[in-house]
DNA sequence: GTGAAAGCGCTAACAA
DNA sequence: TTGTTAGCGCTTTCAC
């Protein structure tokens, strides 16, 4: 009814606790004949060790925290699982949490973090988590921010250019010939958010006759884009921009759902349209769509090798990695502006 | 540097340590000043509980695991997280792992959650898990097979019958005129695609005159997805099917891609499709999707459901909950066939 | 209502 | 090379 612990693997090995110890943590330093004979024990019991008191021994676990905004965008899906790859070939593993962008969310699992003394925490805030972090990080758990630069550059950071990437989504529309260009992002809160839409307004100031609008949405859900397009719809056709950047793929697919299903208004024809990620399913949607693409995977993997070296020595320095996006042209925003 | 601990706490309060557990665990027995005091002395010094040490004493930890076949596939990150919402309202934490389908890291995320001493399994197996997970039984480790029936009931299961979500799709295409069927899926060693294989044949059977052809793939992606429609795209017309049965939304739209975006093929009027899953991004596809929906929240709450009960009292029957499958009709298999 | 103390399973320091 | 032992932080009797 119970599992075994090291005392029953001693006894069935005739060896001490120690011993046991040994071959699982230094075998090199155990004779051969006796680590064959521990081993044969631990078989036979199906021994498999008691993580918790491990960890309760040496102070920390085996584990990274990892806190994403969303468990249904891909891009964090594929961060999550570079992650996860890169930290298993070091010998830890993650658990991974997403707030849905939601505050508390976020704090419950830094709470659960802290209580797992987890080795360190990969965090793409949504709060105003720093203070938090700092005290877990004189605690000795280290923190990377992933898809975020901290303000104050206390923490390292792991994160593309949201600026350029908005600058890149809004002069790809003008440069395509658009004029009345509408940003829909939300909520503003996000840096993510709020970078990629002040890219775009430097794209537009830079380009004179061009006009900005910002359409503020709840949330970077299907669901929310849906919504907004269906806003758009309603408007008279003059009224209506003849560009949208969308702050991500998901917005963008449901803005392409209320904009041209309903059999409305074309797509690229009356309205380009722009999204951010390029998720997988970006080429397959209704009309596949142009967007920016981030390297989603590059960036789990950095982000666990800078928080393990962090974890190794408390003292390095911070570092703020910045990885540049890049357009990817398609249907979506391809063809000629409206006359 | 180190985190405090109930004995800080007690000191901080003058208590006694066993009176800091006391309003851990059970406030109600200690006096309301005392609580105070304690609370008091906790909020001072940011006390975070060291859970290792609390399972190490208590035996079990307070986190389910759960496997699931993919991270990318939206079926599961939807079960994923209503199985974490359900479970955070029993004041459990959900660690969750994918094995992409592969056994060694399913038997490498067992070990994990062995080695945590989690209260339950949650699981959708690749390989043959179910004397491990006996094992695991023996020593207090519930599981839930998920999404998937144990060949002999000795586990509870939460599953959609997907015999019948094969038939029904393939009816479906026959009833909308199709002759010429080909199931599109794989490894078969994955139940759930032998089964819907198992229900698209038991239609086909009942139709005389429909000839139904297996193309097997090495996975449920849309890659894969992809490779096998550039294979329909180069047969003969006359050699192609007219109606495709997709084991997964994702492979529906990697066909969706190959035929349909080279320009080669129509869909549906040439072939229609019928995908599985019917993801979020099944209505916004390149011709929007009909598709087969499991109710994949109300899986994963269901499956937390029974976990709980079974880790409370062990010696409970196991359960087998099958929900039916629902046909979704969209675009791509909605028009007449060809004459 | 509160305190004292045992012990969960493990690692690591030290002794033999 | 192997054995002995202290102690990580917590919960839970059992006295008081």
């Amino acid at each position: 009814m119970v599992s075994p612990s090291v005392k029953d693997v001693a006894a069935l090995a005739r060896v001490s606790i120690g011993t046991v110890s040994n071959v699982l943590n230094r075998p090199e330093i155990v004779s051969p004949d006796t680590v064959e004979r521990v081993t044969l024990a631990m078989e036979k019991l199906s021994y498999v060790r008691n993580e918790a008191a491990r960890q309760l021994r040496v102070g920390h676990s085996n584990a990274l925290g990892l806190i994403t905004l969303s468990g249904s965008n891909p891009f964090f899906t594929e961060l999550t699982t570079a992650a996860e790859d890169s930290a298993a070939s070091a010998g830890y593993s993650v658990i991974a949490g997403n707030s849905n962008e939601k505050k508390d969310r976020e704090s419950g699992y830094l709470n659960l973090f802290e209580e797992l003394r987890v080795r360190g925490v990969l965090i793409s805030p949504v709060g105003n988590v720093v203070p938090r972090l700092r005290r877990m990080r004189q605690r000795g758990i280290p923190a990377v921010l992933v898809d975020r630069v901290s303000n104050d550059l206390s923490f390292s950071s792991v994160s593309v250019d949201d600026v350029a990437g908005g600058a890149l989504a809004v002069t790809h529309l003008i440069e395509s010939g658009r004029r009345r260009i509408a940003v829909v992002g939300g909520p503003t809160e996000i840096r993510q958010v709020s970078d990629r839409l002040q890219g775009a307004r430097q794209a537009a100031a830079a380009h004179p006759g061009v006009t900005l609008e910002v359409i503020v949405v709840n949330g970077l859900t299907v669901q929310e884009g849906r919504r907004a397009g269906e806003a758009i719809v309603e408007r008279a056709p003059s009224a209506r921009p003849d560009g949208i950047f969308a702050a991500n793929d998901l917005l963008a697919i449901g803005l392409l759902q209320a904009l041209n299903m309903q059999g409305e208004i074309a797509i690229p024809d009356e309205i380009a349209l722009v999204g951010y990620d390029d998720i997988l399913f970006a080429s397959a949607s209704v009309v596949p769509l142009t967007s920016i693409r981030q390297p989603s995977r590059l960036i789990g993997e950095t982000a666990v090798q800078i928080l393990l070296e962090e974890a190794e020595d408390p003292d390095l320095e911070p570092r703020q990695i910045l990885y540049q996006p890049e357009l990817v042209v398609r249907a979506s925003s391809a063809s000629a502006p409206p006359a």
